[in-house]
DNA sequence: CTTAGGGCTATTG
DNA sequence: CAATAGCCCTAAG
């Protein structure tokens, strides 16, 4: 009687995202009780979760409703038994637009919906306005959730996860690029273990969900950089996306960048002792990283580079909060 | 008790 | 009208 349905509001589904990034397909009912998404859940059974996630799989997929196609309902029969279900499962072309959500561009005003529907993840609403950090957990839970879903035994390669999550998301040109830098931060921070080519999860991992980090202020935040990195070749039409163009071109041939993103490295793997050393390093390299790429579109020069990682050294003397 | 999968139906475009 | 999203039902482990 009283059961109009629930529609399920971004913060569910971002829940469940973590949940099966956390625990895995599967895991319904573990995902439900865990205390970290329990809050967003406390209205959804473990029936739910699994329902959900089939729709939100399934429309993600470019496959058609629901695995089976049900255009046909109650009268199927006469059909061929077997050996005719033969799924495109290639490249498809416009993998479902409905996903404005798409990778996290941090300025993202090109197309709110009118009544503020469930289509833009509010990633924002958890982090506080730390993009960086939210970019990088965006990196982290798609990783994990292509993982767990491939469930492959022996790991995934590169490849595989970059299509799993092509086919879900829209993705930045040089995505896999930024997609194996993640990889290889996780391979060292050991919540991923590296087999031949393939990743896999390491036991033991609370995942990504649980590296947000409350104790970031909005406030203290020098203020969120205004450069678009993340954009679709098909928006490459605005300035900023020309922007996104020359980062992406500009990353290709730069070696300095490489460069420091070792350094940052370096440093990160020295403040591996502590979780809030960590967190800082984490934060640092991503701060280098991003303005790295700025200062490559602006054609600067090692030499200013240099000068910026000093500036960033000194940050780290600085607390911060 | 939980999960996977099929089915039903209100809602949406 | 068809497609979809949320729920329900049931078999299987």
């Amino acid at each position: 009687m009283g059961n109009p349905k629930q529609k399920w509001t971004s913060e569910e589904e971002e829940a469940l995202r973590a949940g099966v990034a956390k625990h895995g397909t599967g895991k319904w009912k573990d995902i439900q009780r865990d205390p970290e998404f329990n809050p967003y859940l406390v209205n959804r059974s473990n029936i739910d979760l699994k329902d959900k996630w089939r729709n939100m799989s399934c429309s993600a997929n470019g496959q058609g409703p629901r695995e089976k196609s049900r255009t046909v309902k109650a009268k199927a029969n006469s059909d061929a038994p077997a050996s005719q279900v033969s799924t495109p499962q290639t490249a498809v072309p416009a993998p479902a637009a409905r996903d404005s959500a798409a990778v996290p561009s941090t300025d993202d005003s090109s197309k709110a919906l009118p009544d503020g529907k469930n289509s833009s993840i509010d990633y924002a609403g958890y982090f506080s306005g730390n993009f960086v950090e939210y970019e990088m957990v965006w990196y982290n839970t798609m990783i994990f959730e292509a993982l767990s879903t491939l469930k492959e035994p022996n790991g995934s390669d590169t490849s595989a996860i970059v299509s799993y999550i092509e086919q879900r998301h829209e993705v930045p040109q040089n995505f896999r690029r930024l997609l194996s830098t993640r990889l290889r931060r996780l391979v060292s921070q050991d919540k991923l273990e590296k087999v031949q080519n393939c990743y896999k999860v390491k036991s033991n991992v609370d995942a990504s969900f649980g590296t947000k980090t409350p104790a970031l202020k909005a406030e203290n935040q020098p203020r969120p950089l205004q450069t678009t990195v993340y954009r679709t070749t098909t928006d490459v039409v605005d300035e900023a996306g020309n922007a996104a163009y020359k980062i992406a071109e500009a990353e290709n041939k730069s070696f300095v960048a490489a460069e420091a993103v070792k350094e940052a490295d370096r440093i990160s793997e020295m403040a591996e002792d502590t979780e809030s050393l960590l967190q800082l390093a984490k934060e640092i390299f991503e701060k280098l990283f991003l303005t790295l790429q700025v200062r490559r579109v602006n054609a600067c020069t090692q030499h200013s580079i240099r000068a910026e990682s000093h500036a960033l050294l000194i940050f780290e003397n600085e607390p911060l909060y």
